[in-house]
DNA sequence: TAGATTGTTAATCGATTAACAATC
DNA sequence: TAGATTGTTAATCGATTAACAATC
């Protein structure tokens, strides 16, 4: 499908264009060119040929991009159709947060599971979800494909956590806690999402 | 302070940069040279000596960098010290998660106040942090000093309320819906956290 | 057909890496 | 002093932008 090697910079931007044509999709538009399309996402056109040319030939000389088809082929470049599940461990108040309102469907993953080790918890339902008990994490991946643990547990015990998925033969951790992650395991992909770095960065940018 | 236009892959690097130094801090360590830091955070040690010439010269030759110090000199460049204060909007799950397990004064931030519109939320606390009606934002801040807002409210009321505290002359929005804020305000800086970009990119690299 | 807009090649710009004199 | 390591200048690399022939 990847012509070359597709640097980060552009994967950073597919879930943007991902955002984007969802938005004009909904709005009605039809077809866009890649000049409109810059001017809505703060892009120069050529920065978007350059990267759409990076996958494939979406356009049309005179025409532009058919927005449903485009969406079509990014969603696809990002693996929205891969039919990936995904089981959160952690259900405290940031994995409660994410199994209520966050839309992983949307993004291509269906959650099939959460874990917690609090006993009130286990045995009960989050929005539909089912509660199982952190000790039972490799049996339930041994029984049901998991492709993505999202971490959503204290950082005391992250490393430890994180060193069981990665011997299920995980793909992916979606990273919540604050603890870094080096894992042995290179075939494990490792997507932080550290609030601190965040707010630093925010931080900074209104001291200037 | 600054030398010149700092780019924004330096400032990115910034919190990762404190990050660390608060690590080894924290394991005893008392020198390191870029190298050995370089090794540790996977960037050369070129880079790091040429990021951290924007901000002064914090090393010494023969020697390298005296941990503390240069930990000190992040924290300032990062605007640890500024006395910023922090007000949170939106106290369901993701907000609730924020006020009890984020460590806002770690980032250089007083969290404040929240603020919310369920009846049986306002006038309590949580984790010490009082609960206001969304109807006295406005007020409340004319009379606490505030600084950046956390948006952790419904998608459908972002943009109404982003406006709200614009008006209200705040510095900085750390935006956790799925809404775009484009602002015509210009003096207010907005960091997104957007879990779907990153869940997306996750989708990606997974599926390479 | 004429105008618009693509995909791609070439030019530019900026960021990262290498090299090294200065010096602790 | 000799070795280590900085800050900075120069070289390289990669990403963004510009230009344009191809063509719908």
């Amino acid at each position: 499908m990847t012509k070359h090697k597709v640097s980060t910079a552009v994967i950073r931007r597919l879930p943007r264009y991902f955002r984007h044509l969802n938005d004009l999709l909904q709005g009605g538009v039809v077809r866009i060119s890649s000049n409109a399309l810059g001017d809505a996402m703060g892009l120069t056109a050529s920065q978007i040929r350059q990267d759409l040319s990076c996958f494939g030939e979406f356009g049309q000389q005179g025409y532009g991009y058919h927005v449903e088809t485009l969406l079509a082929e990014v969603s696809d470049i990002l693996g929205i159709n891969n039919g990936h599940n995904a089981i959160i461990v952690g259900a405290g108040n940031l994995g409660r947060a994410l199994i209520e309102n966050f839309h992983f469907d949307s993004t291509g993953f269906r959650l099939t599971a959460a874990f917690d080790i609090n006993p009130t918890l286990v045995g009960t339902r989050l929005a539909g979800i089912p509660v199982l008990h952190t000790d039972k994490l490799e049996q339930y991946i041994a029984e049901h494909p998991t492709h993505v643990a999202v971490l959503t547990i204290p950082g005391g015990v992250a490393r430890e956590t994180a060193t069981r998925l990665v011997d299920t033969g995980i793909r992916g951790l979606w990273n919540f806690t604050n603890v870094e992650l080096e894992l042995q395991n290179k075939t494990v992909v490792v997507e932080n999402v550290h609030f601190a770095d965040s707010l630093l960065a925010l931080n900074y940018m209104i001291s200037e």
